[in-house]
DNA sequence: GAGTGGTCTAGACCACGGT
DNA sequence: CCGTGGTCTAGACCACTCA
């Protein structure tokens, strides 16, 4: 039946229980077989059933643990791989034409709220931004960021006609690590003003704070114009 | 200086590569040495060496290609792992009693943006099923949910009060894919009763298409209260 | 204490994809 | 063609955890 799937690959292991799991041969919560067992099953090295059971574990399919042995998960554990868009990409993607206006850039004081994200002391001072991104000349999502010039210092002197703040600072710290919250907001007089939609509409809203080794680098909240999906697959 | 990561393993191995990554050794979109250099340097079986940069490819932090060889990629690939949350656990991680209300629940001809999300036929007829999530006692999302009855028929006669339709959909078809996106959506002036808020207050949707196997068993739109976050680590 | 998964090794062959 | 990653194997030892 299956001409897809390879014998005694990992690859083709992993796709063969799986089946079998997805079948039913087992109960929610029961323990399916060892190793050894379905090494000797498929006439294959351990270390290969290991490999496939690997994977189904991270796809939150199977639990495994020592001495305890792998077990088909009571509920599947919900979770997905979400890739952030990059907005230029997004926009070039749809066939149309990116391009962004900087309506704002300045020194100022961190409001308390996103120094608290930055994890800054109070009266921290920033470089605030605020860039509309625009998708054949209409408004796309409209960002407000803040960046901290003492650990991209930089920053200060970077032209950003060509590049977005964003590509900016990843080509510039590449492997930051932050925290990114999703919610939904609505759009008082400036937002409406800038992304052309009446008051209140509901906006889309992607958040991210990031650091590179401990020092902040900076925080963003992106607000989509109304009627965005980001969509994903389980 | 570095304590926590062991010499010859592929997770020490895979942290150390990682730092010189970010350390900056190579440059973004330099080829980075072999497998079998890397095992020379660390000492190593090449195997391990395999390992630790499969699993930095994953993550995103390079690109490798046979004959091509492996390189820091020139953007890092912006990813994250969502763990999509389970209402009920939420509610209850919260310190908060969980338990919900069924406003509605009768078959009915699947809308036409229903059916097409669905993948069905036109005038398909579905079970509708609307449900008031509460925390506390307080509203906490309202969700509106069609199940196909072709592919769950015993879904008609479940019992829905002591366990939610999401629950009793993910026991009885455990291991079904689906596809995901989410928005911001304004509320109606029905979504403003049930979840008592201004109408026109913007809400943080999800929305899940469920197929077990080719069958489709579930759409479902989940408008949570005003204010909600999602988080997410990158 | 004993069983299960977690991992390392050394060697081998294969498959893709630049030259 | 030929170098690089992708994978398999057989055997070994270790680490966690349950009884």
């Amino acid at each position: 039946m299956n001409v897809a799937t390879q014998a005694t690959t990992h690859h083709g292991i992993r796709e063969a229980i799986r089946a079998r799991i997805v079948a039913g041969e087992w109960e929610l919560g029961e323990l399916i077989p060892g190793e050894a067992d379905f090494a000797a099953q498929y006439a294959c090295a351990r270390t290969t059933v290991n490999r496939a059971l690997q994977a189904l574990a991270r796809e939150g399919i199977v639990e495994r643990k020592r001495k305890g042995g792998t077990r088909v998960r009571p509920l599947p554990l919900p979770q997905a791989l979400l890739r952030i868009p990059i907005i230029r990409a997004e926009v070039e993607a749809m066939g149309q034409t990116y391009d962004h206006r900087i309506m704002r850039r300045e020194r100022s004081i961190a409001p308390g709220e996103v120094a608290k994200r930055m994890q800054l002391a109070q009266n921290h001072e920033l470089i605030h931004l605020e860039t509309l991104h625009l998708a054949d000349g209409h408004p796309f999502a409209f960002e407000r960021r803040w960046v901290n010039p003492a650990t991209v210092p930089e920053f200060e002197g970077a032209d950003l006609t060509a590049i977005s703040a964003n590509e900016w600072l990843i080509r510039t710290v590449p492997f930051s690590r932050g925290e990114a919250s999703l919610s939904a907001v609505s759009a008082d007089a400036d937002l409406a003003r800038a992304l052309e939609v009446a008051q209140g509409a509901a906006l889309f809203t992607l958040e991210r704070a990031t650091w590179f080794d401990a020092q902040s680098v900076t925080f963003t909240r992106l607000h989509y114009h109304q009627g965005y999906r980001l969509n994903f697959e389980l």
